[in-house]
This record gives C-alpha cells, structure tokens and sequence, in this order.
DNA sequence: TCGTAAATCTAATGTGCGTTCGAAACATGT
DNA sequence: ACATGTTTCGAACGCACATTAGATTTACGA
C-alpha cells in the first residue's frame, strides 16, 4: 500500500461508478453484474473480490447517491450568510437539489430512479437515510412558515411532496443541452412561492378565487 | 361464443388486471410471467394463448394505461361548461390526472412506475401516445396564457414538466387513507396558481423580488 | 531476486425464467 | 351423443444470470 490505500480503492470506486450509471440507465434488474464488470474493466467473478452480493453493491450506490444531496443541500444552507431570507434558503436547497441531481451524478439519479424496484430488504435499510433528509427539508420549510414567509394555512408534507417530485422527475426529462439547471430552478420556485397565474378579467357569470 | 365473445376476452381481462396490479408493484424485469399467472389463476404457459410474449403483454399495459389518463383529462374539458374560467380548465385537469392515477388505476401507475426500465423497443412504440398526451396538456396550458391567464415569460414546456412531475411522483408516496386526492389536487393548484410565498418583512439589508 | 499477499481471471455450478408444444379439459352447435 | 373448435395444462428446453472456488497474475517489500 503506497500512498492512501491505492488499488484496491481505485477498483472499488470504478466498479461503482460503472454500476451506478448502469443502474440509472437500465434499472435494478435489468443491469447485469457482466455488464457492470465490463464497464469497469473487469470480469464479472472479479466483483465478489470487492463486493459480496449485487445487493451489496447496490447499497452502496444507493447510500452514496443519497448522502451526496443531503451533504450538498446542507452545505447549500451553511453557506448561506446569517441574515439571508427565507425566500432564499429555499431557492438555494432547491439549486443544490437539482444540481447534484442533474449534473455529473449517476448515484443520485439512480437513487431516484431504482429505489422503487430493489429488493424489500435493501429498501429497508434506506429508509432511515431517506427520513433523514426528508427532516432536513421539513426543518427549512417549516422555519420558513413560522417566520411568515410561507402561507400558514398550507399542508407543508403535502408541499413538501410536491416540490420533491416536480424536482426530482426532472432526471426523467431533463436533457443537457436544452434548458439550464438554473432556470429549471428558476421556475420551480417562482411556482412555489408566487404561482404563475394572473387575475383573470372576469369572463362571462362564474368568477373565482384560489382555494 | 354467446353474448360478446365472452370467456377468451374475460380471461384476457383477468390477465391484463393481474399483470398491470404485479409491473406496478414489482417493475418491470422483477415481474415474473408465474406470479401473473397465479394471480390470473392459471398457469405460465397459458397466458401464451393470449399473448405473444411478455413484451406484448407489458405494450398493452402500457397501452390501456396511458389511454385512461389521457380520455380522463380529455373528458374533464369537455365536461366543462363553455365558458369556464382557464383556472378551472387547469383544475380540472389535474384533478383529472391525478384520480386516475391515485383511484383503482393499477394500469396508468404501472405505466408511470415501469416505463423507464422496459426495453427501448417496447418504449419506442408509446412515444406516440406520450406525446399524444403531453400535446392535450400543451393546447390547455398554451391557451391559458394566451387568454392572460398564466404569466407570458414562464416557458410552458417546463412548468408542465414540473407539473407532470409533481403529480406523477404522487404513485411513491401516496396513501389511500391519509390525505385526500382533492386535497393534493388544491395544494397543487394553489402552488401551481399563487404560490404558497408571503412577502417577508425585511429582515436585514437583503430584499429580493422573485426571479 | 524472491516471496507473499492482493487482485483478477477462468471455468463451472445451479437456479429461475421466458417460451414451446403436444396433450388434456372444456364448451358449443348439430 | 358426437364432433369441432376453444382454452388451459404440464412438462420440457434453452438460456442468461448470480455466485463460487481454485488457478493465475500482479504489485511490492525484504
């Protein structure tokens, strides 16, 4: 071992790599240890050198898809000068959502996009990971609301919901080259905090206000 | 053959239940051609009577899916009076979409659920219906905001993508009993119109207007 | 240069699944 | 009751995949 654990470390981190973006694309049970192990430059029965079981492998790319937006989401609040409104706390986490979950990142995508399809027993052991940023999201939204900045009368778990699907449905759209990360973000909280519509001119007899 | 080509067509039905009630529940490679038999109470060779294969099988899924959301949200504008507002066009809209998908539709939750990870030629084959779709939802948004109705400087292809997002991401966290489908309809139309923001009182030396 | 441990290969094993096909069971009109 | 078409069964085939274990290569310190 030379420098910082080398080789082994070296291999772990392509296979990995290789899986997750094999996952993304094609699914849980679709992707094929021979397709992963091509990918990462290697023969299939190599893997179990690293790795005992596909599921553990899959764990793992799930516990690091996860962890890379929660940490990037944190630190997108910690940045953030004392002072700042919540208006932009919000707009902020909603970035760093959207942009681990858009840029680069085959974990956190695959995350996404697999998690309804693993095995029972490996989802089991995510919930926790899950529930924890989930709390994160609740703690900023509900400051937020306490402080008056957001509507007291809303559902905040039901908008909570809403927003993470709007943003996270996006890994099913969303194509590099066409709209910017930014003005997806952009629009997705011009929604949240103002909407889109506009008073109508009253049109014939019926006239209404928003819920 | 008695009354309507009864008996074939009913088993066909039975089949098609079972099959769209496993996809959504298992995915798509995870599902078994034995466990939709079982269900369909009978056995994995038998279902090759009505079928050709499972691919076969899953397009038709997919198929009835689709169509139900699409004639639902179809049938939502035409129910409506003439001279409806454009913010109850939308509502219904997605009161419309979201029943279907949240009320007994195993088909349209499969189809949301599963239609990433089914092979490139099955999906090929619904592009059509997809955009078919997407089109409805682009005439009922397009002509709300040529009315006056919607912002003129959002671009419309991206507040329906975070919109489909929204309501579609519902299938991973939705619970019969807990909050009703009226109730994520409001929130969603509320965001959706207004927005759920309050003008902060000016904390310190930031204030900000929305993008 | 040698020896040892780490890392990868290779071939084999077993299992589960999609699919096939001829035989059996069922229904129906005559 | 018979004959014909419809529907389901049941066993078998072949294949692709996860997993295993021993042989082989690679890396590196002594």
């Amino acid at each position: 071992m030379t420098s910082e654990q080398s080789k082994s470390d070296i291999s772990r981190a392509r296979i990995l790599d290789a899986a997750a973006k094999t996952f993304r694309q094609k699914g849980y049970a679709a992707t094929t240890l021979i397709e992963i192990a091509k990918a990462a430059g290697m023969q299939a029965g190599s893997l179990y050198y690293h790795f005992g079981s596909k599921d553990e492998l899959i764990e793992e790319v799930l516990d690091i898809g996860m962890r890379r937006v929660h940490e990037a989401v944190e630190e997108s609040q910690e940045r953030l000068p004392a002072d700042s409104s919540y208006r932009d706390r919000i707009r902020v986490a909603v970035e760093a959502h959207l942009t681990t979950l858009l840029k680069h990142d085959d974990y956190t995508s695959a995350n996404i996009r697999i998690f309804g399809q693993v095995p029972e027993e490996v989802r089991q052991h995510h919930i926790r990971q899950r529930d924890a940023y989930a709390e994160l999201w609740r703690r900023i939204l509900t400051k937020a609301q306490k402080s008056g900045a957001l509507r007291s009368d809303v559902d905040l778990g039901l908008v909570r919901m809403l927003l993470m699907g709007a943003l996270n449905w996006s890994v099913e759209w969303y194509q590099p080259g066409r709209t910017s990360i930014q003005t997806i973000a952009d629009h997705m909280c011009l929604m949240l905090f103002s909407g889109i519509g506009i008073e109508e001119p009253i049109r014939s007899g019926e006239n209404e206000t928003v819920a």
